[in-house]
Order: structure tokens, then sequence, then C-alpha cells
DNA sequence: ATGTATGCAAAACATTTGCACCTGG
DNA sequence: CCAGGTGCAAATGTTTTGCATACAT
């Protein structure tokens, strides 16, 4: 929806970047790996390569549009960078995933990186484990 | 060294799962891909396959001797497990890492993870950024 | 027009698996 | 001896890339 996000980074505003940036703002799930997306964009009918799916999202994550995140299972997912950090607790048996964000742990790591001469450039925590029903 | 280690997990005591160990537990580095593992048998004129190192690690990673991680990259981290849990500094440059533990961080995902009705049985947490020289 | 983007197929990786042969207990 | 382990090659799953064609500006 908002092609000037995609003119912002630089990059034509084309058929498959607006429709990729639509799923990521509007599919109701936040955290997509790149095949879910390639399979929604068949689900309507859109005429997408795979390889154009990594190549936008790759551009995206770059442009600071996207996060890319390596939970386990070997694939990469992806998320809508909203400006504001956030962890993640995700669900080993269904996927589902929730986010959060705690101020205390944030502060606990930027002293965590003093004390060791470091310098955060991003981070990620990932709980895994199972949400009651 | 410790094939103590390799019988209790149930599993016979093979030369792979010696070597293998033994890498692990003093190559001086922790942190290791199997390609790395598979290199250094190589250059140690262990006969080797790259198959049987995926297969070993599996097998001690559900024996709960070492731990897998995901960092970024694509490809997965395995350490010894020592039992006791630790996260990690990654040097996006050098690749370096360096472990660490925090009381206060480890306390605030437990009450996170409370709150939102959730049971944890594993969590990374991971900081990128670089190390001053 | 012209530099970018895209689709397609092939390539590149990381990891797993089938199978015949070998080995530890 | 014999279940379990290993090497090798082929298969799998994910992501990247080369190239000819198509499109945005």
């Amino acid at each position: 929806m908002q092609s000037s996000d995609i003119k912002k980074a630089g990059l034509k505003v084309t058929l498959p970047r607006m429709k990729i940036l639509d799923l990521l703002e509007n599919s109701g799930e936040r955290h997509l790996k790149a095949e879910d997306i390639y399979k929604m964009l068949l689900d309507a009918d859109e005429d997408i390569a795979l390889a154009t799916v990594y190549r936008v999202l790759t551009q995206f994550e770059t442009a600071g549009l996207v996060n890319r995140h390596h939970f386990e299972g070997g694939h990469a997912i992806f998320e809508l960078n909203d400006g504001e950090h956030h962890d993640h607790l995700v669900d080993i048996k269904t996927g589902r995933v929730v986010e959060f964000y705690d101020e205390i742990i944030e502060k606990r790591q930027k002293e965590i990186a003093k004390e060791n001469g470091f310098t955060i450039s991003e981070h990620t925590m990932i709980l895994y484990g199972n949400f009651e029903e």
C-alpha cells in the first residue's frame, strides 16, 4: 500500500514489490517464510517467481523495511520493521509467534556489551516453548 | 577423551565419535560449524565423512552432549553442553564469539514467559556487533 | 531509451538419507 | 556374530545467480 516506502528505499515501484509489501503489512501473520509469501502470491493468482520473493525480501531488508530472523528449522522468517525492536516467544509445536519488549532486558544487554567492550548493532532473543491451551 | 559420555548416551564408542567429541572439548574453539569439524578431521588425516559429522552431532545433541545454535549466515553452530546455560556476543566481522550469563535477564525471561502463559523449554539470545580492537 | 526488475532454470549451500559394507562389544 | 555405525553418492530443502526478456521512469 505504501509505495512511498519502496521509493524511499531507492527501488522502483513494481507490482511484485507492492504485492509483497502488502502481504507483510496486511496478511494477518507478521512472521513469514519466503515460501509462505510465494504461496500466498500464487493463491492470489500473482505470477511472481520465488527467486523474486527472495530478491525483494533481501532488498527490503537492506533498506530497513523488514527484518530477517533465523528461527530453528533451517529457514529464515521475515517481518515488517516497524521501527521498534522486540523479541520473540515461539511455540515449538504450533509455530505461533508472540512478540514482546522488555526494558529491563534491553538495559542489561547494553550493560553487558559495555562490560565486554562490545558495540551492539543488533540482537535477537528467542524463547522456545509452549503456550498454555 | 571422555568415552564414558558417549557410552552414557547409549551410543557405541567409535573412532569418529571420539574424535569429534575430542575436537569439541579441546580444539580451542567452542563454537564450530559441521564443516569446520570436518575440515579439522581432514587436517588430522582422519577419514571421516561429512555425513558422519552431521549424524554424530545430531546424536550428541539428542543426548544433550552438545547444543546447536542458529547464528546468522544460514548454518548451524555446535558447542559442548557444559550444563550451564549461557548467551552469546558475536562479532559480525571476525566471527569471534564470547559467552555470557546474566541472572537478571534470565529472571526477566521467566517472568515474561509467565505473563504470556508460556513454558520455556529453551532460549537463545545473541548480540551481534563489534568488539573494540 | 535505458538502467532495473523479473522469470526461469541452473547453481550453490547446508543438511539428510538410502544402501552396501564395516566394526565394536 | 550382528545390531548399529560409516562412507559414498544421491536426494532434499533453502537461497542465490546467470541470462534473456520485460518494465518503470
